[in-house]
RNA sequence: UGCCCUGUAGUGUAACCGGCAACACGUCUGAUUCUGGAUCAGAAGAGUUCAGGUUCGAGUCCUGACGGGGCAGCCA
């Protein structure tokens, strides 16, 4: 094998859309093109699932030099709102994402697609049927018997466009009756079984206001969209695989440019939900604190929860696209945000649950100003002062009167390393009279200061700590797993989904303490607070009076594993 | 008892026209470390759902089972 050519190696597809691409490319299917579109209907928000649809179309988009369009799938006003084609757009550019001026609605296509509608049935391939709801469901067979040909089937042409018209003219009442395709009741696929294209309904649309009171159905109007648009590649989920028959259907009968449907498993993830049903009702049954809330697997909430869009377009990239559905741990997108954040947020020092430690040789009054590093990945970040006073806070748990095994923070007699700071030595333990702890008593060891030459003795553990003068007070929430299950849509009998809610999810501390620094910090900065995790300033609650940190995620913890382990 | 899709370590994906299964997460060692973080080195873990067949050779091809998912909205 030839090694000199290397560079020259074609790049290996790496899953099955890419490698239709890249066959399409040989063969020029499409000129060379290659034209995606992300299509969400504006009916909620957008979450991680479709976080994975936006990375892939526009990532395909890029990679092959092509481009993706943002397309609102807005055919049906009784679900669609203003509200959320604008928090999709934002969802979309915070994802880093741009469709530039190639913002289109389905809607913006009505007068076409009531043409082409027209054109069907001048084909006599469409045809006004006036089969109540049940009557069409009776008829339309089940999925092992056949269906029955619409008495209405064999309209004349000219009746069925008078019809239609009429229909759109506002004529009838909603349900009267609706166009269908003519295609075939017996088909084993049940969409080829007459599907419906256009039915009445007088609704407000959220862009074409009151000008229609007929709407084209999705098989009919997706299609078409993609036709118009001139999209090559039109990447789906796997539940409209039935559909492609269909899709394909009516551009041919049309004679229409035809562009390919693909489509790929979408996005599950364990302790979560991800669809917009279930969404939905905890925003609206009050389970979250709304869209946003940073337990939500939404993008609007994992933007407030503190994650950063490089993290979640990582993400994406790691699970990959294939057509087997799968589901997909929950740690691998906290690995993509700890990888992110490690590298960008700067350090800080915050004690959630604090225990006060007297620094009995330190001079009361005295303030000693120390250094420490922002970022120990990234040395551009500089470093900061950090102040070093006779009382400090350090974490509770950080403190064990007996020492279980392994464990090598503080205990009476016992050294540790104070973050920047000193060695210092546990002398004595201040209880009150119920015996809780209520102040630890230690020296230090002045010639152990971080950073000079002079100081050689090893400690088994770095504490992190604040200044209990120099300190100030903050609101910290952290957040667990919105569903204590792995499936958190099994349930029992007579139990939902909703039963399986985490109580624990969110827990608020309040009077956390952190170093000053952390006062300048920023509606939406990330930091590391060390030995914790990556925090957040909270984008809805935080105020100066007031500040409010949210936990993106926590370190990766060997600690907890070995307690749990020896437990 | 219809049709469509799918089945590779614990999890998610890879393996070009058949050539002795790779990557990431996770797990476990050890080194290192002023974060029990990060980093570095290494290990364990699948013979590709099963059974046949074709072939010198099959995760890749063929046949048949079995498992999982989807489809009977005037939703998308």
């Amino acid at each position: 094998m030839s090694e000199s050519n290397i560079s020259e190696t074609p790049k290996v597809a790496s899953n099955f859309i890419k490698v239709i691409i890249n066959d399409d490319l040989k063969t020029n299917k499409y000129d060379g093109r290659v034209h995606t579109r992300f299509p969400p209907e504006p009916n909620g928000y957008l979450h991680i699932g479709h976080a994975k649809s936006i990375c892939l179309n526009f990532g395909l988009a890029k990679e092959y030099a092509g481009l993706c369009n943002l397309r609102f799938d807005d055919t049906n006003p009784t679900k669609e709102d203003v509200e959320y084609v604008d928090s999709i757009k934002e969802d979309v550019r915070w994802l880093g994402f741009d469709w530039e001026d190639r913002e289109y609605f389905a809607s913006d296509y009505f007068d076409r697609l009531y043409e082409l509608a027209e054109q069907l049935i001048l084909k006599g391939k469409a045809f006004v049927c006036e089969l109540t709801q049940d009557q069409m469901r009776q008829y339309r067979g089940t999925l092992t018997e056949p269906g029955i040909n619409s008495p209405f089937r064999d309209r004349t042409i000219d009746e069925n466009l008078e019809l239609f018209r009429k229909m759109k003219n506002g004529d009838f009442p909603d349900g009267a009756m609706v166009l269908r395709a003519k295609i075939d009741m017996s088909s084993p696929n049940v969409n080829m079984r007459d599907p419906i294209i256009y039915r009445i309904r007088r609704d407000h649309h959220h862009r074409t206001g009151d000008k229609w009171c007929i709407y084209p159905m999705y098989d009919f109007t997706h299609c078409i969209s993609d036709s118009i648009e001139f999209i090559t590649h039109s990447l789906c989920t796997l539940e409209f695989e039935n559909n492609r028959p269909l899709y394909d259907w009516f551009l041919i009968e049309l004679g229409l440019y035809r562009p390919q449907q693909i489509e790929f498993a979408r996005l599950n993830l364990n302790f979560t939900v991800l669809s917009k049903r279930k969404l939905l009702k905890l925003v609206e049954d009050n389970f979250v604190d709304g869209w946003d809330d940073p337990r939500m697997p939404t993008i609007t909430g994992l933007r407030r929860r503190g994650y950063t869009p490089e993290a979640v377009r990582n993400f994406a990239e790691m699970v990959g696209v294939a057509k087997a559905d799968s589901i997909v741990d929950m740690g691998m997108l906290e690995f993509s945000v700890r990888k992110h954040l490690n590298s960008t947020a700067n350090r800080a020092m915050a004690v959630l649950n604090p225990v006060k430690i007297v620094i009995t040789n330190f001079p009361e009054g005295q303030k000693e100003i120390l250094e420490a590093v922002n970022n120990p990945e990234d040395e551009s970040k500089g470093v900061r002062n950090i102040p070093f006073t006779r009382e400090i806070f350090i974490e509770r748990e950080d403190f064990m009167e007996e020492p279980q095994k392994k464990f090598f923070r503080l205990s009476p007699g016992r050294e540790v390393r104070l973050r920047y700071a000193y060695i210092i030595m546990c002398n004595e333990v201040i209880k009150d009279e119920h015996g809780n702890i209520t102040e630890l008593h230690c020296t230090y060891d002045a010639e152990t200061k971080s950073g000079t030459s002079s100081e050689t003795r090893k400690v088994k553990a770095t504490l992190h700590w604040v200044s209990a003068s120099e300190c100030f007070d903050a609101e910290v929430r952290l957040y667990d797993n919105l569903f204590m299950k792995e499936n958190p849509n099994s349930v029992e009998d007579g139990k939902e989904f909703t039963d399986n809610l985490n109580p624990d999810s969110l827990k608020i501390i309040s009077n956390c303490k952190l170093e000053p620094s952390l006062r300048d910090s920023n509606s939406g900065d990330r930091f590391q607070f060390e030995r914790l995790g990556y925090f957040c300033v909270d984008s809805k609650h935080s105020t100066l009076d007031h500040p409010v940190f949210n936990r993106i995620v926590t370190l990766k913890d060997t600690w907890t594993k070995i307690q749990a382990k020896e437990a």
